[in-house]
DNA sequence: TCTTCATACCTAGACAGTCTATACATAAGT
DNA sequence: ACTTATGTATAGACTGTCTAGGTATGAAGA
């Protein structure tokens, strides 16, 4: 997939993914690459960028961490972080059903 | 709704109305509107350069129409407007699939 | 008549966020 | 030595949406 239309829908992933504990970007790339079944391949000018905006916004919280002679950024959902992560899974389900509405109704369930 | 994450799946939505025949930008912008629900309510800036843009490719022709005293230009799908209309919305079906599944599985029915 | 609103199109520039390309650094495998 | 995987970072390009302004007609109301 190219990914253009990734716009506005990293943020609420990368929430998402941390919604299930602390992690540090190079895995949340990972996690997001498995989670979709490959389709999507963030590159590091994305993510990287997109949790400093995010941790900028309070949402989220880093530590350093060192781990096998790699020093990482473990990055952690604050409590507006958490309640982010909720506010953007409903946006989603809200933006995904007007998009479903303005395709067509019939064919849809085969996604 | 705000509308960054529009972006990618405009040019999309804009080919699955004109599927249903020929309309001109206005009344695309209120058909969008009225399918979805209201969420989508487009700029007239964002609206007319996609037109214009999707001409450009090849995927639209236009011409100019007056009803009741007022000039229109309707657009329609080319051939290959039409084979992109339906490869867009099999974009829209993995792209929905593939952040469904980054955000996880269990609530999403309620979408 | 004048104003306002709905219809209808257009564009320049602002803006935001993703992508490309590059840089740095450690560890492990060949 | 070299490559690959891990890990973070940033500058600048790029793309596409949004803001704000402009043009113009017709209908309704003050």
């Amino acid at each position: 997939m190219k990914i253009p239309e990734l716009q506005g829908h990293v943020d609420g992933m990368l929430l998402a993914v941390l919604s299930d504990g602390p992690l540090h970007g190079y895995g949340m790339a990972e996690e997001l690459r498995r989670r979709s079944g490959g389709e999507f391949d963030l590159a590091e000018g994305t993510i990287y960028p997109a949790l400093h905006r995010l941790e900028s916004a309070g949402l989220l919280t880093s530590r350093w961490e060192v781990v096998g002679g790699r020093r990482r950024r473990v990055y952690a959902l604050s409590n507006s972080g958490k309640a982010a992560a909720v506010d953007r899974r409903t946006t989603w389900l809200a933006f995904r059903c007007a998009v479903d509405a303005v395709f067509g109704g019939e064919a849809l369930e085969a996604g």
